[in-house]
DNA sequence: CGTTCATTTGAACATGCTCAATTCCTGTGG
DNA sequence: CCACAGGAATTGAGCATGTTCAAATGAACG
């Protein structure tokens, strides 16, 4: 995932904190605004876990994972990013970071120091929505994930994941059904809260069944449609029924 | 969790957002500020997944438990609040709410308007240190949650909740070793990813070893230390462990 | 080419779920 | 005050999903 020269000064235009880089006046003298960003490589950490929090980012291009450490060293990987993505939002709780950020390709990132970044919400409506918004965004995300792991078993749990690349490469104007996978089956596995070996034969399996092609990490995706059923389909809601769906006090409003 | 009201003026200093409410200049003219708050109890909703967004809230008193509902029907609890809590920030994303709250005891909620809150963030920089701090918190509990799923047995998990519960008593100025639950063994099984028979027999487990003793929905934690114990304990990290602990390159620090 | 890392595949086993039945509490009405 | 009904919680036994362990295969890199 990464853009050519020409298009930076666009991609900066559309940024969601483009506030801070141009000022409301001059949009269109964008040229000479753009932003100094920073090239990462592979295996590139851009904060770990304890480091003083001064900054958040954003991931011009490229990708990269996130991560926090279990007390008996175990590492948790909490999410991926794609361009566009906020990151460091972490460091806001305690002033220290409590997640590490590692690329998994050559990526660029633009920096935006923490005074920067207050000046430019106590004179920037928008920008204070844009910060507000991509917090939220990411605290729905883990949401949903978390539904996910409660509430899915492992082949859903990894078609799910497909999808949702899927959904995040189209929403950057690339392909929906073929796209590499810039982790890992380890990462995949970790993630997703499953043995290697079970993502391995999901795979395979999803293969056979004619969802998918998967080499390495090309993914091609045959059909969507059929991997959408694989979410509905042999579904068994075993966790959770509260008894009274229709009753007016409860929140679910039906139950399968 | 309820508090007396002649508590109620020094709750309301002590309160995250208390700048909105007491201007800089008067904060010790408190009496006549303290914001009017709304009564709810037992089963009410405070506002359910799609509802337009216009304000935030914060929790004054009781508890209240937070879900967002599948595709399948599914409801999934995504998080327990507490006083001092802020609730509804999932509703930043795209203007309505993704959640829905609902009320697990009698409580008290203040509401602070959309249009009010974002004056307050022009103005006030501890308004908005606040705020993001609010929601950053909101982030890494979630991220620490979604290890626990992941990387823990149900004994751990129900530990870890437990312990969890017991710190966010101390917290409030409440016995840390001895409370009741506000929720039922099916919130505690949805919100865990377990059937509820696990949950139950868990504790039970637990009772036995001269832990916890548990009656209904009053617990008392017996050993705080033997709790922690069986987080690390019969710990067997399988998923995961990447094979370089020493690399530079990796994140984590130390592997089991 | 040989070493290393990533991935795949197979077979046994364990954790935790499902189903079913029972017990325990709470509130209600006789 | 006691009997009864309904929900919540507990307990037991069988079973399924997904893990663990072990070994083989494949790709990449010097």
């Amino acid at each position: 995932m990464t853009k050519s020269t020409a298009q930076q000064t666009s991609l900066c235009q559309h940024c969601i904190m483009s506030g801070i880089c141009f000022g409301q006046s001059d949009k269109n003298s964008a040229e000479s605004k753009v932003r100094s960003h920073k090239i990462y490589h592979k295996s590139d950490i851009l904060f770990r876990s304890g480091q003083t929090f001064d900054a958040i980012y954003i991931l011009r291009s490229g990708s990269a994972k996130s991560s926090i450490l279990a007390n008996c060293g175990h590492e948790q990987i909490s999410g991926f990013h794609y361009p566009g993505d906020l990151i460091g939002l972490d460091g806001f709780d305690n002033g220290s970071h409590s997640q590490s950020i590692k690329f998994l390709e050559t990526s660029s990132v633009c920096r935006i120091g923490l005074g920067e970044l207050d000046n430019a919400m106590a004179n920037s409506a928008s920008i204070r929505s844009n910060l507000l918004q991509g917090m939220s965004h990411a605290l729905n995300n883990e949401d949903r994930f978390l539904l996910s792991l409660n509430n899915m078993n492992s082949a859903q749990r990894l078609s799910s994941f497909l999808l949702d690349l899927s959904a995040q490469f189209l929403q950057r104007g690339l392909s929906a059904k073929e796209f590499d996978l810039s982790m890992t089956r380890v990462d995949i596995a970790n993630y997703l809260g499953m043995a290697i070996e079970t993502v391995s034969r999901l795979l395979t399996q999803l293969q056979q069944d004619n969802i998918i092609e998967v080499q390495r990490r090309r993914v091609k995706i045959l059909s969507l449609e059929k991997l959408n059923q694989c979410l509905t389909l042999e579904r068994d809601p075993h966790i959770l029924l509260t008894p009274n769906p229709s009753d007016a006090n409860t929140i679910q409003t039906r139950v399968a």
